[in-house]
Parts: structure tokens; C-alpha cells; sequence
DNA sequence: AACTATTAATAACA
DNA sequence: TTGTTATTAATAGTT
């Protein structure tokens, strides 16, 4: 005789029950963060993950920790990160190399997206 | 007899063979991404994930479409926002030239800065 | 928080 | 890259 019924098959649509929600919410959180830290491990990537849960609380996942940036966000009006004080608008880009423009792309589009979900982040 | 040996446990820790990392790097990048959307579905949750290759390609999940800046902002607020429509963010940006990247890197930062200036924009 | 039957993800191959 | 399969891993409902 069977002790539970075990994983049941579920539908991927909102779950109604606020308990049930309540816990899948942190045990997928959980398993989502967990998967994201084995892709870093395995593959060496680089992965920062913004969640914010339906009542509204803000989880993070990364090797930039969010709460960092939203304190300077917070405090002036604009980032003062390292990597934005050796660029400067408009500079020429020239005499560099392949491997070095994509570095500084990288960290550019990092920033940027990073400013973008700030911006969603205030707006709750 | 077995067709495959299936799946094997592995040992959490980089992966050596290049074509063995591409794959596993691929496959799981869908894997997380799809957690997430059904993170997202399931319990309502908002979930952005910026991802990097060590290759230095860019995937992105989530709120960092740049649609979306586009959407939020109104057509009327950036009247110059046709930058935005030439790039794709998360688009692969290596082995190109130096001046393509020269141009990608330029157009990034005015984006970054855009954004920026948009964000004190909002606080008046 | 722990348990466990089951579903879901995936490593090695093809 | 896309598909297959044997297995490992994650997790839904229960305790």
C-alpha cells in the first residue's frame, strides 16, 4: 500500500489555493536558484536572476548583489560603478582589440539590463 | 541490451570538453528558462534573468526585453528611440568587426545612459 | 520540515 | 543542432 500518492502531474496555469501557492513558490524559487548556481559551476557562466514573488517581495540570484546597486540607486542619481568610470559617452573606441570591445559590450549590456530592471523594481 | 547508458550523475564541477560544455550549456539554459516561465505562470511571480556564456554571448529572460522599455516609455518620450530598433540584446556579438562592435559598444552606452537620465526623469 | 511516488530534466549517444 | 533513452533530479501532495 502506497504511504502518499506522491508527485502528482499539474497544469501550468496560476495555482488558486494560496497555501499550495505559498509553498510551490518557494520550493521552485529554490530550485530555480539552484539550477542557476549548477549552470555557473558547470559551464562558467555568469547569471543574475531578479524575482519578485506575487506579494511582492524581491529575491535575487547573482554574483552583483542587488541590493547594492538599488542602495546607490537610492542614494544618488545615478551608479557609481567602477565600470562606468572608465567609460565616458561618446569616447572613441578605437585601437582596441576583438576580445577587449567584447568584454566592455558585455559589461555595457550588463549594466543596462540591470538599470532596466531597476526601473521595474521601482515601479512597485 | 541497452540502446544508450542514459543518464549519468555528474560531478558538479566544470565542465572540460569544450563540445560537452557547449551542449550542456545550451540545453540547460533552456531548462532554466523554462523554470522560470513556469515560475512565472504557476504562482505569478516576475522573474528576469540575465545570462552569460564564458564565451560572452548574452541570453536575457523576462522584463529585459527592450520592447518593453519601449512599450513603458511611451513613443513620444524618446523620440530617438530608433536606436533601440537596430539592436538586439541577447544577440550573439562575437566574431565581429572591430568597427561593428565599436558601433554595438556606442550604441549600448547611449542606451545605459538613456536609461539612466529616463530613471532621474522619473524621480521629478 | 521530511517523506516518497511520480513527473520532469538531462548526460551520453545518435 | 535536434532527437532518443536510460537515468538522475526535482517536486506535489502528504505527514
Amino acid at each position: 500500500m502506497r504511504k502518499t500518492k506522491g508527485r502528482l502531474k499539474t497544469k501550468m496555469v496560476k495555482i488558486e489555493k494560496e497555501k499550495n501557492l505559498q509553498v510551490t513558490f518557494c520550493k521552485r524559487k529554490n530550485g530555480l536558484f539552484k539550477k542557476a548556481n549548477e549552470l555557473c559551476t558547470l559551464c562558467n557562466a555568469r547569471v543574475a536572476i531578479i524575482l519578485f514573488s506575487p506579494s511582492g517581495k524581491v529575491f535575487s540570484f547573482g554574483h552583483t548583489k542587488v541590493e547594492t546597486i538599488i542602495d546607490r540607486f537610492g542614494k544618488t542619481d545615478h551608479p557609481d560603478s567602477n565600470i562606468q568610470s572608465n567609460m565616458q559617452l561618446g569616447e572613441i573606441h578605437q585601437n582596441s582589440t576583438i576580445r577587449g570591445l567584447n568584454n566592455r559590450l558585455t559589461e555595457v549590456i550588463f549594466l543596462y539590463y540591470y538599470s532596466e530592471i531597476l526601473l521595474c523594481l521601482r515601479k512597485l
